[in-house]
DNA sequence: TGTGCTTACGAAAACGTTTTCGTAAGGAGC
DNA sequence: GCTCCTTACGAAAACGTTTTCGTAAGCACA
């Protein structure tokens, strides 16, 4: 039986509204008052019990993250998206509650806004029918959607610029003096994917350089997916001169088979990936690679939550936070 | 404003107890009843509000993972361990609670288990003195330890059978004919890597390999920690021809200086690591390992919190899962 | 002395459930 | 007809806060 507000006041021979006045630090109490509450509270381990206070007050000071599992690929960003997420959400005093799922099922998201448990929510990699998103949207309920562009003006998203980081990175092998770039593309394109095809297309032609579709090979995000379509590129006449990969996985794919091939990185053939991930720095040569931000898109995605609790139905805020192209050996 | 249970019973002239027990399927009522509320439930789209319901009930259903995210490789198994203890939990029908610190502060703990936010903890790589594991005890609050062997036999934990591990780790590289194999160790030993090392040295007195100590070389888990510790190893005369490093990232480190020393791996050198992170199958050769199940470590964890919340206080629960030997190529 | 203002506090309602306990209705047994 | 169960439901308390509103006390001012 941990104390509650009542024994507190109790035991201050005051009541319970001015105890509780005093430590939300209301103006309504007298300074010699607020301190003799707080320190009796902090004498007495008093912390005020968050079931109580989420029913009245109506909040909950929490944010929900939802996590496609089914999507392998997924796992590899946790480690980079949770701890900035979470430490920004500790400085707006919420905490983060996590759910999975591996489908795009809306009834567990449903059942946690209407049950209250949480004051916003995050979407990752989780791709709700446009129905749900209405339905969503309908409701006022904060959301934002991280790392990932979303056609529609009034939803939230924070997601790196796909577009500015493929087109530079395409410029870099450019300067470098490479004429004929590859391109592991993939073949369902998604607004991030469309956007890195997009960059590279247009950094050729910004540099004049023409655009030989058989460089441009469909991939998937699957282990060893990068390594037949590299073996397809190696053996075209004349051979790229470099290989630029949608992703970091299958950038390494492709490391792995240009090293097999006999040929000297980034000598003979230039590799470069896209993401940052952090196994870029466990290949051979290192993998030259387009960093996100994804820290800082974790961080921003809380911040704007913030705004939308604030004042739901608001203007929707959309972000694609800058790249940042990562030199290391490969490229 | 959603609708209560209220606004339901008053729908189905029924009053709010009859409504809530048919929602919560006590036997106390009528069979058609309950269906009748169940019914309107669903399509009025009414869900309990959880912060009533948690204060009436005295709990939660949800669970908290602290993580000290000061240690830099905490975020490599977030990955891993994330999926597993969240669905888990979900199949419990809890959620999971995010916290990180970056130190070990007891306070953010006190304050969750004393606002009542949640019905149990699960600690990952957070580091409290014994003052506040006694403290935790005396609470009878449910938690356990993830990841790491704890010498109290009151304190629950899960964590990896490292000493088998390595042990087998060390036995394979013997019965490929290795008679120097290299351990690269941690000068501050934990638990953890103590019993690695025990493995390793029980294994070659188990085959009658004599310990040579220059082979024992302590390392960081830092990136590029492991290197010039390999250097030094790959200047002894006569060479190791196996390195068997403690963790994961540091043989990826190993296996970048012995192929950088014009070395093949593993017909000069055996390569093997500890832990089974992913980054594992990026390198050249792939690296062979002792895989962690930290799936089933997250799933075990959550499975045993439950028995701590049924029963409060009683005795701890302490288990050191099997690792299994996944060889690649390395070794 | 009476009026009006400010300051500091308290009474009580409200948040939305769950659960205990009481009880009416109906049937069985004598 | 009476008692005794069983079944199905409802009244009301309780969980522990926050917040609105009311008001007493103290003071200044005329």
């Amino acid at each position: 039986m941990p104390t509650n507000i009542r024994d507190l006041a109790q035991e201050l021979q005051l009541s319970l509204a001015t105890v509780s006045k005093a430590l939300n630090g209301y103006e309504d109490v007298a300074a010699e008052t607020r301190d003799l509450v707080t320190r009796k509270a902090r004498e007495r381990g008093y912390t005020p019990r968050a079931a109580a206070r989420n029913l009245r007050r109506g909040r909950t000071d929490k944010i929900a993250l939802f996590l496609n599992t089914g999507i392998d690929y997924v796992v590899d960003y946790l480690g980079a998206i949770i701890p900035g997420a979470v430490r920004s959400a500790q400085g707006f005093g919420q905490s983060l509650l996590l759910y999975t799922q591996t489908d795009a099922d809306p009834e567990p998201l449903r059942q946690v806004c209407r049950a209250g448990e949480i004051d916003g929510i995050i979407l990752f990699a989780t791709h709700y029918d446009q129905e749900t998103i209405d339905e969503l949207l309908a409701s006022r309920f904060p959301f934002v959607v991280m790392g990932r562009v979303i056609e529609d003006e009034r939803v939230s998203y924070v997601a790196p610029d796909n577009y500015g980081g493929a087109y530079a990175a395409t410029t870099h092998l450019l300067e470098q003096g490479h004429q004929r770039i590859a391109f592991l593309s993939r073949p369902e394109l998604d607004t991030a994917h469309e956007a890195r095809s997009r960059g590279y297309r247009d950094a050729l032609q910004a540099a004049s350089v023409p655009l030989d579709e058989r460089l441009i090979v469909p991939t998937y995000i699957e282990p060893n997916s990068g390594r037949a379509p590299t073996q397809a590129l190696l053996a075209l006449e004349p051979r790229p001169t470099a290989i630029f990969a949608f992703h970091d996985q299958v950038a390494i794919d492709v490391i792995r088979e240009v090293t097999a091939a006999g040929l000297a990185i980034p000598q003979d053939v230039a590799v470069m990936g896209f993401d940052g991930l952090r196994a870029g720095w466990m290949t051979r040569p290192t993998l030259s690679t387009v960093r996100q931000p994804l820290e800082r898109i974790g961080e921003r995605v809380v911040e704007i939550i913030q705004g939308q609790i604030a004042a739901p139905g608001g203007p929707a805020v959309q972000e694609e936070l800058p790249v940042t192209l990562e030199l290391r050996e490969s490229a």
